[in-house]
DNA sequence: AAACAACGGTTTAATATATGAACCGATAGC
DNA sequence: GCTATCGGTTCATATATTAAACCGTTGTTT
């Protein structure tokens, strides 16, 4: 491992809980020699990645970091630092796919992508995915502010037979993602179309959309689920991971437990 | 210099003018081997501080440097980075020291310190600063977004006999401003009390408030207006940096020419 | 108040690691 | 099909990194 590599890697232990880092406990946290921690730590500070408290003595996060970020957001708008991870999704599951962002109180669609396996598909044909009736929107309920369920009981339109149009009918569905870490239309905004999503994360730590998947409803057999949760995941991890974001454990906890499958237990190997 | 450092410094290159760089460019850029600067790439790309755009194979930061800004901010916020060159600030001039912050705008009033030099000096009492009437909003309307200037000239409170209330007026002082670099308001807000300020720049590249000081205009000599023009120009360097920003190149190049001193041009070899 | 432990920081010889000239295959322009 | 440039690789050489022991200071324990 090359020594620049363990000096970024330094970088990883600073935190919102943790924000600031004295040599010794820096050492123990690398598990690394004093002498290396310092002089990677001067490296670091010469660059202006992380400064010194001068009461404390401790290390903190440089204000760099700050100009980097900013040229990152200016370089790699949101759209296409998605993309990649929608194309493969639709891909292995063979459905279309695609990644929205919630702006305030509405969850907008910001890309997707079709497969072209089958010719009978699901099209995404609306700017603005409606709370209540997307896998999508159950998602935003799900992990997004808390508020935002207030606000969505009072827009419960009515788009199929399915569509959940009461408050204790919707809370159900929000209950079931929070519990399988996913959200799930059932044909609830159109008829015939099944939508599966996860959450996506950004900088600030909070929900900054959901990324999903919507099959024809007639061929969602067992298998094509599962792929689908599991490309799901995969997909909602490396979207988090480009928008600057990591997933709370407790989804991660969450999805490691949809993602067993009730119905098959053998075990291979 | 440490491998580290040099690995450090490749970051340096990527703004948001020139967002992506190949490898080649990038080790004429730095000045280095073509095999170093590869390696380094690499490890900045093991750590997430560099991606390749996988068409181009050029290079461009990576999502990792977002997660590290938003520890920062939570990390130290405004208030606190600007805390050690505000106190440096008021005692290197025996005066009163502010920082403001332009937020939309409002010049709001983020901290200051009085210098205990003088029985009698100056007392920030205000929570948003007129743009028109002190040297910090005059900062603001020369160095910040134009449209604050419409905006001000509704406002032309008169304060003192000095306060500018006239469109002209305003606009002469801030094109004062623009050559010294320097924002200046003398007896505007309140009789007796001389202000001058610099501006102070964050990540976005962009006018984020200024650093000011506020004297008793009786005890304000040549002397003391000399000091305290270079330990304002000190002070916002070092907020700016703090803040993740960089003095745009006319501003220092305006800085450079308001410190010549015309009256002594003595050079003291 | 003496002893102690933990801190940030420094030195050392031993050695692991970085370096750069030359090289490779691919691509693009002429 | 020649040439220039690109991203990426190799390998002997040389330089920078490492870890253990050490230093002075600080704050706690006894």
């Amino acid at each position: 491992m090359s020594s620049a590599t363990k000096t970024l890697e330094l970088l990883n232990h600073f935190t919102t809980d943790r924000p600031e880092i004295g040599l010794s406990q820096l050492c123990r946290l690398a598990g690394r020699d004093k002498a290396t921690t310092y002089r990677h730590l001067q490296a670091l500070e010469m660059a202006g990645f992380v400064e010194q408290n001068p009461l404390s003595k401790q290390y903190r996060l440089g204000p760099v970091v700050l100009h980097l970020a900013h040229v990152r957001e200016a370089t790699v708008p949101r759209k296409a630092s998605a993309r990649a991870a929608l194309v493969a999704l639709s891909d292995a599951t063979g459905e279309t796919a695609h990644v929205t962002v919630l702006s305030g109180k509405t969850l907008y669609a910001l890309d997707d992508c079709e497969s072209p396996r089958h010719g009978i598909r699901a099209v995404v044909d609306i700017n603005v995915f409606p709370l209540h009736a997307t896998a999508s929107g159950i998602c935003a309920l799900a992990f997004g502010p808390d508020e935002l369920f207030d606000f969505a009981v009072t827009k419960l339109e009515k788009f199929t037979e399915t569509t959940p149009n009461t408050k204790d009918e919707l809370s159900e569905l929000i209950s079931s993602a929070r519990e399988t870490g996913l959200g799930r239309g059932n044909q609830s905004f159109e008829v015939e179309i099944l939508g599966l999503a996860a959450p996506v994360f950004d900088h600030t730590g909070l929900l900054a959309g959901a990324v999903s998947v919507a099959s024809v409803a007639s061929r969602f057999t067992p298998e094509l689920e599962q792929v689908t949760k599991s490309e799901l995941i995969v997909a909602a991890r490396e979207i988090s991971r480009n928008w600057g974001g990591t997933l709370p454990s407790h989804i991660e906890a969450a999805w490691a437990n949809s993602l067993k499958q009730p119905h098959s237990m053998e075990t291979t190997s």
